[in-house]
DNA sequence: GTGAAAGCGCTAACAG
DNA sequence: CTGTTAGCGCTTTCAC
């Protein structure tokens, strides 16, 4: 009565079970062609489907058809907390759709073009890529392949690609909008790499945002990574070469627990000497000390729609939009301080 | 010159382009059957695949051998920062041997089975769980479906499938012989949910490791999950129905930042009202306040290790061990501290 | 050492 | 509404 393990039961053994022809079968268990089989020989194939534990073959299916219902997904380390989120989005989409998802971690940017290589071998439907930089050839490799793929978190600058992100110029202009009311006028920036997008895209948000309020950068460091280690190094060279900043915009949250290091080494108070703010609210950056006050992304969000994107592609549907820029928010925790009262 | 984008490079074009059969090509590409061809035939085989772009189509070559080089992960939350690095051991041993990887996030234990029944669909070589939770029928189902799989992160105590995790008594029993080496003697515990292996193998492990000393457990609360929340609700239990230990153990890192919550509101000061230990170093906890004391999980190679096993399996090689029980570390940072010289 | 031929399980014209 | 037929691209006996 259980069914079957499966192993090697085909549409041909259910046909048989069900005295019909396999094309038949094939059609009662579409349900896009559900509707061209008479109720009663639905029922009678979907009984023996069941009974038998039937599981369609989707290596099979996919040869026929050309379409895996699988996604690949790109990202640089997925032991960097903003992309499980992002992940996260990505995988419900595909689950609601019945699509899996190959995940895959570029260590070195150089293996990216033979991963991208390999999915298309695996014939994945689309990908999503979180990696890209700036001015990327495996953009124009994906193009060139009539590849779907949509860019998470990072955008395309010469737009031959979708991309979902987040407004990194926002997100600044509300850190920095944020520091100027507390009274703060001489802010520094660690800046994100300038070889990609997000480390461009924040540092001008920075320049524009003080330039809105009359102000300008009192001095700025490029980080080499991402990392509390590039942040930290960072942060020790502002501190060298520059008259001590009021304030320092980071370019992300790990950034910026580099700088504490340094802060912190130095004897330096945060906030009582200088205020910091992070960018993504990565996870315990409230449990830290002191609690960072930074910007939050809507990650999971990112995901989710970079997903959609990528599914309407797939399935020949107009995207809704090729750029689609989400609004971060800032969350006000203890890193940064009220100076307005002082002199 | 430059490679076609693939689209419709098959097998039959390489063929005809290098004047030979098609099995002549696809011999010519299988590194197991390379031999069989002249250096001259392969030559020109290798040349006008590079020239074509020929990518094989992994979903034929699926059909026909059954193997489809894709392995399945199912996890239970991919935000929980303990599975990155162990997706990454998987993905690292997945990538290296040729093979890609479905992850999912499993919302839902109910949602496992049938995750796991579109996993056969798909035709996956084999399976890695992160999600076991004691006794599952989910296993008895893999088994019978006769589908490779490893558990990591969690044993299987019936000993149906294989696993790698990391030995929980022994972390406690590190924990436990830490805190009773700086002098503590009233020792709580934070317990897991005792539904799941680990919750059970921690508490054992405290209970023994303090047994061993010639202590008892002062007092203990099972926490709702793994999560901050649950620690912070279950540490309040503890503090309102027992006397006040002079250290806790807690089950992992976020209930032991739910306790530090808990503690913070109630004025009790860490370390020197009490000592703290977590289990699982996640990144940023030598960042909270005050760094916490911890265990560290060698999760990377839980991930590296399951996989090979894996494929050990799906490869027909007899798997070396049927348990893999790998060490953690103790890391001592400043939720701890030494009461022997005080009354 | 290479070619011929069959078929993995499924879907999609095309008939009827 | 259902059956017939062909074939997706690849691998693998079986011949020669």
């Amino acid at each position: 009565m259980n069914p079957q393990p499966s192993s090697t039961v085909t549409i041909r053994d259910v046909a048989l079970a069900a005295g019909v022809h396999v094309s038949t079968v094939s059609r009662a268990l579409n349900p896009d062609k559900r509707s061209l089989i008479s109720a009663e020989v639905l029922k009678v194939v979907e009984e023996a489907a069941r009974k038998l534990g039937y599981r369609p073959n989707r290596a099979a299916s996919a040869l026929r058809t050309g379409r895996t219902h699988t996604i690949g997904v790109l990202v640089p380390d997925i032991t960097n907390p903003v992309f499980p989120p992002i992940l996260q989005g990505i995988e419900a989409s595909a689950a609601a759709r019945g699509y899996f998802v190959f995940v895959t971690n570029v260590v070195d940017h150089a293996l990216a073009r033979p991963i991208v290589e390999r999915m298309l071998a695996q014939r994945v439907d689309g990908l999503v890529l979180a990696i890209a930089t700036r001015d990327d050839p495996l953009v124009d490799y994906i193009g060139k392949a009539g590849l779907q793929a949509v860019l998470v978190n990072r955008a395309d600058e010469t737009g031959r690609l979708p991309a979902v992100v987040s407004d990194d110029r926002l997100a600044m202009k509300l850190a920095v909008d944020h520091l100027v009311s507390l009274g703060h006028r001489r802010i520094a920036h660690l800046a994100g790499p300038q070889n990609v997008p997000t480390g461009v895209g924040r540092r001008q948000g920075v320049e524009q945002a003080l330039r809105d309020r009359g102000l300008e950068l009192a001095s700025v460091e490029e980080c080499e990574g991402y990392s509390r280690e590039a942040g930290r190094a960072a942060m020790q060279r502002l501190l060298d070469v520059y008259e001590r900043p009021q304030a320092v915009v980071c370019c992300n949250d790990l950034v910026a627990l580099g700088a504490y290091d340094v802060l912190r080494e130095r004897g330096i108070r945060v906030p009582q000497d200088i205020s910091i703010t992070g960018h993504n609210d990565m996870p315990l950056v409230d449990m830290v000390n002191p609690p960072l006050t930074t910007i939050r992304l809507p990650h999971r969000e990112l995901g989710w729609r970079a997903a959609e994107m990528l599914f309407d592609g797939i399935e020949g549907r107009a995207p809704s939009a090729f750029t689609v820029v989400l609004r971060p928010e800032l969350v006000v925790r203890e890193s940064t301080r009220d100076v307005a009262g002082e002199l």
